[in-house]
DNA sequence: GATGAATGAGCTTTCATTCAT
DNA sequence: AATGAATGAAAGCTCATTCAT
């Protein structure tokens, strides 16, 4: 459908010019990471990509080659986000159990308050993954930073290593892959609140046996 | 399966007919648990469908009324392959550690051998159950059937009840879809392997917690 | 889709098969009268058919042989109702402008309350008459019937031929149509109800030149 | 008309390229209102339009967003025809009685000659107005200019306005209408003439009063 | 860098119809 | 007479992509 000029106006300078052309990157970027979110990658087009971004059709084209290069950059920029709201959450000060608290409940907020980050990985990682090995290795490195980025928290928090945290990173991941595709299919807070309050007692019970293993150690 | 044979060959009675009719509702609801849970729904095109079923197209219309219609039924054919493997691998005889240790192996055979079976649910949940109020509810009784299934295995093995058979069920079921995401991304065996050892030493460290407890209570 | 059985159960005996069959016959036609005055031949599809009239989809074929089987028959059943409505407006009785004033309001009416008689007819001529013969046929005939009706009618009142008669048809039904078709373009009865005051002021110049001439002719 | 040739020439200019498509533009209306007339908004396909046009099937997806978006499009190109078919007919000079003759004979023409314009207004009346209020708009304002322009007409030719001048513009468009009609139904020539000499009849009628009204106020 | 236009393959769905009981 | 099932053609439309400016 012919419609009308979107954009500002034309650039002058050359600087200017560029500039633009990174805030229309940029906008074609946040818009394929809601859809994608929404809908999956197969089940969002260009077109509909183009409306939200407010671009024209073939700007996509120059700016990412194909529907299939917006993959990996899409993915790059969920994946700060996604850290950021694992390290923000990582237990760092306080008594162990204030801190155990804290983790979870920053987990829960990832979940409840922004799960289209966790939504649009795993989207992805289901639709796709088998077809093209850059997406796999984007996403293997995301799930891998995250899973790091807690076992370091644990860690750093604690003033040493602690045997558990890998076991206890992973638990963390699998119980928010789940809640995600569980608050998908059942939207009630509270559900997704008690999925989180059974990560709390799953941790507390792991941490709990350590605990009680050092006492008896060195009393 | 003896496909192959397009069913042209006159059906003699009319009971004989209405079987027939069932057999290709059959054949189609096959041909897309494969498909979707190979390519997802979206990109699973009705083209498709009707190659691998050995069908042709209008069938799926006349038996399911739209691509849509394929989703519930779907579910619900994928429950029961779901629900009895999980039967399988709970644990029933033997002392503690066995039949944890067949329960986990259990999963992860699940994981490893028919991935898609999980993989389907997943996707359908990720990619569309804000759209469809049946498909949520289809995906949620899923869902609730696999806890209660391990829940009562629990339970039953154990011949009481037990405080933390649901914490259980739900850290099994994170593993489980996690561990199936986590193995699109990084298919290497050893992987997905050593998530089932960590998800064995979760459980050995929940379940310790509650043995030590109990006696104390009653030495 | 299949549905569940729609009609009241099996009858028995000889006779009421027949019955039951004629019924089946009268509510495809009610529902072709229907449907085709509301979007035209073209549109209507045998599906929508069936699920007017609550029939199976391989009734229509069993009664009338195919889709442009209906035509005629519809065409026929619509006549009946039209010339009916007609020949209740033709004037009969009372002073001159009284039975003029009877006759347009009874034309008046016929669009007003069941404009989609004149609307099916119209569809049909002016969808498919260059098509197939038969239809055009009927169609003829019915217009034909429509003018006659009028003539004989105007006769019957006078007590003897009238010279405009055919004038006074041809304008009636040129009125008719034209409000049909109006009608639907705007559907203000204000609108309509003027059409037809028109109407009747052309009519009462036509027939007062013929009056006046007969009161110089004959005083 | 120059087709045959593909548009895969290389348009130079940027200006030159948008004239292309607006040519396209143009070819798939003088297509569609060739179709649509023939066979009816419904019955035309968009695959016959592409035909036709000698266009992509896209093409008419750019341009009109849907099939529905050519109704109003279609209906504004053919009111300037209708229109000006009218304004041609409409009496300006000579003796009365000749200025009559002259605009009877050009709707009889119209009516004769390019019955399809006509056609396709009715058709699209009786097809699809109850639907689309853009549609039913576009139609109404055909049927407005062209009683307007009968008016005015007459108005003109006469030096000062007239008092039946609506009245007759009302009667001709019927007239026209239905003539049309009867035309599918009953394509004998003779029949079509003895049409419009009823019309002429019927205005001398109309008109002769007032003539008379007019010797007898001011002789 | 942005834009209007075009392109062809493929999509889901509906069509009228037929068959065998 | 009615029914469940099947059939192939065609419908309208969307897809990702390319081209030339």
């Amino acid at each position: 459908m012919p419609a009308g000029s979107r954009n500002r106006s034309a650039p002058a300078s050359p600087s200017a010019r560029r500039a633009q052309g990174e805030a229309t990157r940029e906008r074609i970027l946040d818009a394929a990471v809601e859809l994608i979110a929404e809908r999956g990658f197969a089940a969002t087009s260009i077109d509909a990509l183009c409306q939200r971004a407010n671009v024209v059709r073939t700007a996509i084209y120059w700016h990412f080659g194909a529907k299939e290069g917006l993959v990996v950059p899409v993915i790059e920029r969920v994946a700060s986000a996604w850290i950021d709201e694992i390290q923000r959450a990582v237990f760092r000060e306080g008594d162990p159990l204030a801190r155990l608290d804290r983790f979870v409940d920053g987990l829960r907020q990832l979940v409840m308050e922004r799960p289209h980050l966790v939504r649009l990985l795993l989207a992805l990682a289901l639709e796709r993954s088998d077809q093209d090995p850059a997406t796999r290795a984007a996403l293997r490195s995301i799930f891998e930073r995250a899973r790091t980025a807690i076992v370091s928290g644990i860690d750093t928090s604690l003033g040493q290593p602690w045997p558990e945290s890998a076991l206890i990173a992973r638990t963390a991941l699998a119980f928010v892959s789940h809640a995600v595709a569980q608050q998908l299919v059942d939207p009630r807070p509270a559900e997704t609140r008690q999925h989180f309050a059974d990560l709390r007692t799953a941790l507390l019970l792991m941490i709990g046996a350590r605990l009680r293993e050092r006492e008896v150690a060195a009393p």
